[in-house]
DNA sequence: CGCCTGTTTGAGAGTGTTCAAAACAAGTGG
DNA sequence: CCACTTGTTTTGAACACTCTCAAACAGGCG
């Protein structure tokens, strides 16, 4: 059964969204649900393709990008496990999804997802209260990408980052480091933030310069001034 | 009646939101709804507010404003006539919604129009349906303000307008000069393209000395080379 | 007419990009 | 173990673009 891999605890706080609906539904989800594992780099859904696949993400992270012939890529969403993948209703995709790491999905056909939203009443709601989330998230990134300076988009990023993979819940203790792996490379930060691969290098280099960051190597990062990062996130 | 202001016709293609929605839900709107007016320049939502009204626009435009302290500002949507305004749910206003016009609007207390989703379930599709298409105009615009050129976003936000406000329907000719007036002003546009007033007028007098558009005065404009502008759209 | 608001134009400065190369890390096969 | 490849990150210098500051201009209204 796939609700024993998605929903194997009902008690458990749950981040995926099975968790978030109710029991009926979650069965029904399951009864047209197939899992499906990506690889780092694989294509989910391309742009322009008529939308025929929704689902929503177990594992990992993907990318929404908005490109052009050419080259000139924007990445205009990231999805992290519980998130919906694709949209309901006919229409091409307006974006390409892309697995940034290996990840698994849980897809269904657009077809008989759009039942599930007309059969279960919560469900509809839910996507609902996602969309407007991921509205709002999308919004307030075009005021970041639109009138926030390099310096302070990169800051943005790395607290935005640290509450994220440092899921040590809410710590207190603003003056301890804190140290994760980034789970983007430099370029694919440069693709979220609208910079390039050098000016997110440089920033980074700034801030280790302050004192506010250091740099283990590879893909990892030290806060050791959280207070001075947020500084940083708001003015020049 | 309510009713007979907002939805005179049955028959007739309302491009306002009571024109998609069935008749007994429309019904049950109207029995909620106030009828609102605003003047040019008032603030109906306050960022940071509580959400306590939800409506839609009958006429004018509406702006949605992410802004700091002092004076950054990013308009990160424009309202028409039909779209919703305010969003269902607890929460407060991620944005501030202003008049950028006199402007009409439905209003319907938050909680009521709660209950209206959850009793007429083709009201709630249609709200997703709303917010699948602006997340997906927000991405859009996240791309034109993170990788277009000021003279990209100019061209691009023209033709826009073009099809918005010349509702000629769909010209086949595209030599024939089309005149109309700018909704908006310079520095409101600039505030849509993340950029400054000076920019874009000087973007404009480009365009203007390249023989793609007139300037005939005031908010007037001609747009004598669609195909010229278009190709300043995509490339600088 | 003066005032107010919005637009245009100019000159200079700052910021981020572009182009280019070096440094670094990790994996492969000799 | 070492050369060698491949991919990413860092660093540098020059350039281009947009912003900032500042002033001139145009129209509407008391």
């Amino acid at each position: 059964m796939l609700s024993m891999d998605i929903c194997a605890d009902d008690t458990a706080p749950d981040p995926r969204v099975c968790a978030s609906v109710m029991r009926s539904e979650r069965a029904a989800l399951d009864t047209i649900g197939r899992y499906k594992n990506v690889s780092r780099g694989e294509t989910v859904i391309w742009a322009g393709d008529e939308s025929t696949i929704c689902g929503n993400l177990l594992s990992g992270v993907l990318k929404l990008v908005a490109c052009t012939t050419q080259g000139r890529e924007q990445i205009v969403g990231l999805l992290y496990p519980a998130d919906f993948v694709g949209q309901p209703y006919p229409g091409r995709a307006e974006f390409t999804i892309t697995a940034m790491t290996d990840a698994e999905l849980c897809v269904y056909s657009r077809r008989a997802f759009e039942r599930l939203l007309t059969d279960q009443a919560g469900m509809e709601r839910l996507l609902l209260q996602r969309t407007l989330a991921a509205l709002n998230i999308a919004r307030r990134q075009m005021w970041t990408l639109a009138r926030t300076s390099a310096a302070e988009k990169v800051a943005g990023f790395l607290i935005d980052m640290t509450s994220r993979t440092a899921s040590s819940g809410c710590r207190a203790t603003y003056d301890a480091p804190v140290t994760f792996d980034l789970p983007l490379s430099r370029g694919q930060i440069a693709d979220v933030l609208g910079l390039t691969i050098q000016t997110v290098s440089r920033q980074m280099t700034h801030l280790k310069a302050a004192g506010i960051i250091r740099l283990p190597g590879g893909r990892a990062i030290t806060i050791t001034d959280s207070i001075g990062l947020e500084a940083r996130a708001v003015a020049a």
